[in-house]
RNA sequence: GGGGGAUUAGCUCAGCUGGCUAGAGCGUUUGGCUGGCAGCCAAAAGGUCAUCGGUUCGACUCCGAUAUUCUCCA
């Protein structure tokens, strides 16, 4: 059976069973601080689990991207090196809010594996909660009656918390679980060994292919458990590992998932798979990573040196230091292999066909730089090599090398084996703890268990119409962390505070007691869909009726920065052209930033057209048509503009200004005119492909335009007032260097009859060409005489003293010869005379000077300087 | 968000613990030689040592801040 028939059938089994089909969410996550990307099919689903929600339909089916880079059971430094883990995999999902429980879950997962896939009973096993004792959970007896009734009892296996019992991270909803596995093993090998034995032991043919959920507890801060009012079902079944199971082989890399990869993979760098470890775990690992790398730049995300940019670039980097060390790759060849992905994925996830281009591209900079970095590397290494004779290379040179340089540790010991120097690990290991505990310790965050104050359900969001409405506060916690302190979390039954998301910063504003106390909200952000106000305080009183206003001078310029945002991207469209899509963006009270995918600089004149093309739609007075209620196709079909990476809803809101018509939460101006005016301040490049607007209106631009004018007038008034202010500078330039020109030319020649002067002055002393002078000189043009003097006569030996700025100045220089023949020192010798100008020196021996604050005392140095030749 | 590094000629970079009058290769210009594949030889031009401040007799070098950039960790 072919992988997409696979996963087709998967649906269609729960689509029978009343479920409905729902899109795979992004892979990247966009507005959950506690989670970078999916990992699991349950992430979409977490606010319905968590009662923060309501879904359209009770049952739900899906296949999920998912993305794990690290965690107990992969680690990324894995992938590869065995032949069933990866980063990114699809898992196929059922669910159940609140509607059928263990019963339907057990019998419906068999009735697909051995009646629809066909899979041979015999080889399937299962597992059950053992329970425990500790935190005083009993065995999950329910679903080990369930399971009799269809399995032998000699293929139920109990499993401990560990394997068994799942939950979401620290808090939160959890339960127990029971897991289906199959054995592939030959007839000889069970002979041997029983399956059941092997069962979770990290055998690759005894594997795990469907985790079944059943969410019964919430886990509190303090650790204890409560039971929840309704039960969910959660189910995940790794696609990559079912389709090895029903393709008959024995990795899932010998699946029709992997296989065109690894064809191509073969074809670009002339290896072949199967022959040799090192070159199979390699390919392995390309095949794995290019696969991550593509769906996340297809949903948003860039390789970038901060949070989910980092790791995949992380990713990347290892799939090419692969290539590099084990292929032979010496030039970029990640990115030829987005166009077989494409075309095997591009069915069922079309993302990757539409940002096929953009992969590409990115992909290839990415490789590029990596590349770069790798050849520093080794130049650095070699360098270190040199500097150790002892061939023991300390763990805190390698980690430097590592750590500031970006030179991978793995293939630093590589090379260091191959030349036979060792390598301290252990020492490496314990400075890049250091480095993670520092980073920890910077970013923790503390949150308390939250505390209820009045019960119900948060309406949510109500600021579209209104800045201001009377709440109650339902519950609130406290957090503490590193960077931000203390702060309270605040959730109301509803509020007109908007949460940061889509780009647009959360709103700040007060919360008024009905006793006139004020708090102030700093803050207000979106976690698993529940709006968290931040504040500093809390109020007295937590149950009465509060008001709360939304900062409005604020808001009213973040609306006209996200109005303009819309215009900007539609006028970028029909400037440069439809291939630009929004890559991201950030909507401020005081500017806009717009990413957008575009292969070439901005052009002046383009921003100019850019600019106009915006300011014309402001000056036409556009009002607002606002759309909450429409279906995503109605919406589309109307001509809206949606983002790729972006999760909507069944109801999506259409914001329209005249033509530009786009699926967006955030909050606008009620006529376009309200925007006053747009100015582009600046546009650059933030990866290839990928340029950056940054833009500002209203009271901003307003601003922006007096300042301007404010430096010109002055520039004018300073120039006084010239018809021709450029040519003016100009000319000062011109003038400038002109001058600059003559006064080296005249410092020349007075240097010249200066030295003739002094030239004449030279005494001979006992064999030594002797001169003590003071002089009317900087301490560069002294050092310059000294030198040139130098040059032309043997056996000297200058003291020149000058008063600068109040400060008194000596020099001393000696010609090389007569300071080695005699064993003058000039830094000696400008020392002690340094006493007479109350200061100190010191130089080499052939040119040194001394500073002092007493000029009165140049002329007794001077004298005293004849001493050191006689 | 936290740490580390880098910023020197048009480009790629040296310049060690403060003091050799800031250098090399490539490139540019000029002159000479030469029948090519990076032609050869000679000479010259080209630098606010990222910016600002501090320490010092003296800072490319040490310290602090800023900017830009690379990199690791979260």
């Amino acid at each position: 059976m072919r992988s997409q028939d696979i996963r087709k059938h998967f649906l269609e089994f729960f689509k029978s069973k009343n479920h409905s089909i729902v899109p795979s969410a992004p892979m990247v996550i966009k507005d959950d601080p506690t989670l970078m990307f999916t990992n699991a099919g349950m992430n979409q689903f977490k606010e319905f689990f968590l009662g923060n929600g309501t879904p359209v339909n009770s049952r739900v089916t899906d296949t999920q991207k998912c993305l794990r880079v690290s965690g107990k059971h992969n680690d990324l430094e894995e992938v590869g090196k065995d032949t069933y883990h990866h980063t990114m995999f699809e898992m196929l999902g059922n669910w159940s809010f609140g509607d059928y429980f263990k019963k339907e879950a057990i019998e419906w997962a068999w009735e697909l594996l051995t009646e629809v896939y066909k899979i041979d009973k015999e080889i399937l096993y299962v597992s059950v909660f053992e329970g425990n004792e500790e935190e005083e959970i009993p065995v999950d007896g329910e679903a080990l009656e369930l399971w009799k009734k269809i399995v032998p009892e000699d293929r139920i296996i109990f499993g401990n918390k560990k394997d068994n019992f799942w939950e979401m991270g620290d808090q939160g909803p959890c339960g127990p679980s029971s897991e289906i596995h199959v054995d592939l093993r030959s007839e000889e090998e069970k002979a041997k060994i029983p399956g059941r034995e092997l069962v979770n032991q990290d055998h690759p043919l005894v594997v795990e292919i469907w985790n079944l959920v059943f969410i019964q507890f919430n886990r509190k801060a303090d650790g204890s458990l409560e039971k929840l009012p309704a039960q969910h079902v959660d189910t995940g079944m790794g696609f990559e590992r079912l389709c090895m199971v029903l393709q008959g082989v024995k990795s899932n890399y010998d699946t029709d998932v992997f296989t065109p990869l690894i064809k191509e993979i073969e074809k670009i760098t002339g290896s072949t798979y199967g022959k040799n470890e090192e070159t199979d775990i390699a390919i392995r690992v390309i095949a794995d990573h290019v696969r991550a790398v593509a769906f996340a730049i297809a949903d948003g995300q860039l390789p970038g040196s901060t949070g989910a940019g980092y790791v995949i670039r992380r990713i990347l980097r290892r799939a090419i230091r692969y290539g590099f060390t084990f292929l032979n790759q010496k030039e970029a060849f990640v990115y030829k292999l987005v166009d077989t992905l494409s075309k095997q994925m591009g069915e069922a996830f079309p993302e990757l066909r539409a940002q096929q281009n953009l992969c590409e591209n990115v992909i290839r900079e990415e490789e590029n730089s990596f590349l770069r970095t790798l050849d520093q590397g080794l130049i650095l290494l070699d360098q270190i090599m040199q500097e150790t004779p002892d061939k023991k290379v300390s763990g805190k040179k390698a980690f430097e090398l590592y750590d500031t340089f970006g030179f991978p540790i793995d293939l630093t010991a590589l090379i260091l084996g191959e030349k036979g120097y060792s390598l301290d690990q252990k020492e490496f290991e314990e400075e890049l703890q250091k480095q993670k505990d520092r980073s920890r310790s910077a970013s923790k965050v503390i949150s308390g268990d939250w505390q209820e104050v009045n019960a119900g359900e948060t309406e949510g969001f109500v600021g579209y119409d209104t800045l201001e409405a009377e709440v109650k506060i339902l519950r609130y916690r406290k957090v503490k962390s590193k960077k931000e302190g203390e702060l309270y979390q605040l959730v109301f039954d509803k509020t007109p505070f908007y949460p940061e998301g889509g780009g647009q910063v959360g709103d700040k504003g007060v919360l008024e007691s009905e006793s006139g106390e004020v708090i102030y909200i700093t803050d207000t952000r979106k976690e698993n869909n529940l709006i968290i106000h931040l504040s500093k305080d809390l109020p007295q009183d937590l149950s009465g009726t509060f008001k709360a206003v939304v900062n409005a001078a604020r808001r009213a310029r973040t609306a006209a920065n996200h109005s303009a945002t819309h215009l900007l991207h539609q006028a970028l469209r029909n400037v440069l052209g439809t291939h630009v899509e929004q890559k991201g963006s950030m909507v401020q009270s005081d500017y806009l930033r717009f990413d957008f995918s575009h292969f070439s600089k901005v052009t002046a004149e383009e921003i100019q057209e850019i600019e106009d093309f915006v300011n014309t739609r402001i000056a036409h007075k556009l009002p607002l048509v606002e759309n909450r209620e429409m279906t995503y196709e109605e919406a589309i079909n109307d001509g809206a503009i949606a983002l790729f990476g972006e999760k909507y809803g069944d109801k999506v809101r259409a914001i329209r200004f005249g033509d530009s018509i786009e699926l967006c939460g955030g909050t606008h101006v009620g006529n376009t005119a309200d925007i006053w005016h747009f100015k582009i301040i600046s546009e650059g490049a933030v990866a290839s492909g990928i340029r950056r607007i940054e833009a500002i209106t209203s009271e901003a631009a307003k601003d922006y335009f007096v300042s301007q004018t404010e430096v010109y007038s002055e520039i004018r008034a300073v120039l006084k007032n010239p018809k021709d202010p450029v040519k003016a500078v100009m000319n000062l330039q011109d003038e400038n260097t002109e001058l600059k020109k003559q006064v080296e030319a005249l410092l020349k020649d007075k240097a010249k009859n200066l030295k003739g002067d002094l030239k004449n002055e030279i005494k001979e002393i006992n064999g030594v060409n002797f001169l003590a002078k003071k002089v009317d000189l900087d301490a560069g043009g002294i050092k310059d005489l000294s030198f040139q003097l130098g040059d032309e006569t043997d056996n000297l030996f200058l003291i020149f003293g000058t008063e600068q700025n109040g400060k008194a100045l000596l020099s001393c220089y000696i010609s090389k010869e007569l300071a080695a023949e005699k064993d003058l020192h000039a830094g000696k010798i400008v020392k002690e005379l340094g006493k007479f100008i109350q200061g100190g020196g010191g130089g080499q021996p052939f040119y040194a000077t001394a500073g002092g604050k007493n000029p009165a005392g140049i002329n007794e140095a001077l004298q005293n300087a004849e001493k050191y030749i006689k």
